[in-house]
DNA sequence: TAATTGTTTTACCAATTGGTAAAAACCCTA
DNA sequence: TAGGGTTTTTACCAATTGGTAAAACAATTA
């Protein structure tokens, strides 16, 4: 689709043509271009550079409201806002509010996915790979608790926009995972269990570390 | 505040004088009284206790679709059509988005408590107490899914509205099994452990099966 | 420099949001 | 049958929702 014109290098340091951030006073409000004379260098970063910027902006503001607040609790007004962007802008980059979720769940499943190969990795050794796997999890609830937020928010309300792709890219994985839990059971490298029911366990006590973060800490008393 | 008559049964019957509603549309719309002539024998429900009707299914639809889509996801309309009424005559139970959300939140608080005291019960046999607690949060999970599910969410969004509620009601009975789980510890009628962790794990696996229900099945290729 | 493309802003829009005010309709007790 | 309380409906409301159209601005290329 969109087909931005190769970026042509240019580099200037400094020059920060954004985030004048004049006083106190809203420190947000991006004012794009222009408005803040003070800096004459070159603008610096490569324009498309420039683009990715925004947009990725607005994927990370997306991503902590909807983890927040879920999608319906979230309007592109409220996004918008928070990058110092106009609603009208937003919507310049993602076609529609479902649209802008969706690459958000894209990007949080890319992420997710990637934190969970640690037992194919170690096909022969089920206690070293299972230590890894589940500090691999704990890292993913630590490094990216928007991410599991959004993730669980998603699948508690019963995946209504993303349940293709969940289908299409978790349940393999999830099901790989499985096969090999069994194995192990089965050449009696560890005891016998029911590797679904071992990978629910798994993955529900190291996500919920991150989807709970808040009343966790107030019962464990931290 | 409010301080309804003492219901004396009574009932006249038919004449209904509103939802004119021709056609067989909208299945739902509750049509209150009169409307379905067919039935002759008196209507019977108390007064009063047809109020308490109309707010338990108030309270019910809100539960479901709360738990379905966050707080801000749910309209009150949306509410209001699901049990046939109209958003004013919500309000007027509930005079506000906010006070419905929380007497909701409050009564899956009841329920969600109601099914931890396992563990009290038996302060002297560790498996027995920890069989029966398990079993009790599993079957908290299968027959209220809807109440975990809100739970759930709130907590998920940092628990905006009711950490006070939570901080004064659970994280004290939370504390208390905690307290069990180490002094099973301590008096040598369990190997060593944490109890904080040993809860939180307990408490993720077992609330897992309600949240992701709709994906654990398919995980579970069933 | 002009034309072209890419990006942002300004102006709108109809529908929906949570909520209020008051008029009706209903139900029961005098 | 009248009156009074309870419940429901009818009318509104300002603010916000997601989204469109087009003008204005900026950047790149010809």
């Amino acid at each position: 689709m969109k087909n931005p014109a190769p970026p042509t290098t240019v580099k200037p340091k400094d020059a920060k043509p954004k985030t004048a951030k004049a006083g106190a006073a809203k420190p947000k409000a991006r004012a794009r271009k222009a408005a803040d004379p003070q800096v004459d260098a070159p603008k610096v970063v490569k324009v498309s550079q420039a683009r990715k910027l925004l947009e990725a902006d607005i994927l990370a503001a997306a991503k902590r409201l909807f983890a927040q607040r879920g999608f319906g609790g979230v309007s592109l007004d409220h996004i918008a806002r928070e990058v110092g962007a106009s609603k009208q802008n937003l919507l310049y980059y993602f076609p529609s509010k479902e649209e802008l979720y969706r690459r958000v769940l894209h990007g949080v499943l890319d992420v997710w996915l990637s934190y969970m190969d640690a037992l194919s990795q170690r096909p022969d050794d089920p206690e070293q790979a299972l230590r890894e796997y589940i500090a691999g999890k704990l890292r993913f609830s630590r490094e990216h608790p928007d991410d599991s937020r959004v993730y669980a928010n998603e699948v508690v309300s019963g995946a209504p926009i993303f349940s293709a792709e969940i289908a299409a890219r978790v349940i393999p994985a999830v099901q790989a995972d499985v096969a090999i839990l069994n194995r192990w059971a089965e050449r009696g490298l560890c005891r016998p269990l029911d590797g679904r029911h071992l990978m629910v366990l798994l993955w529900a006590s190291t996500q919920v570390y991150a989807d709970w973060a808040s009343q966790i800490s107030l019962v464990l008393g931290k």
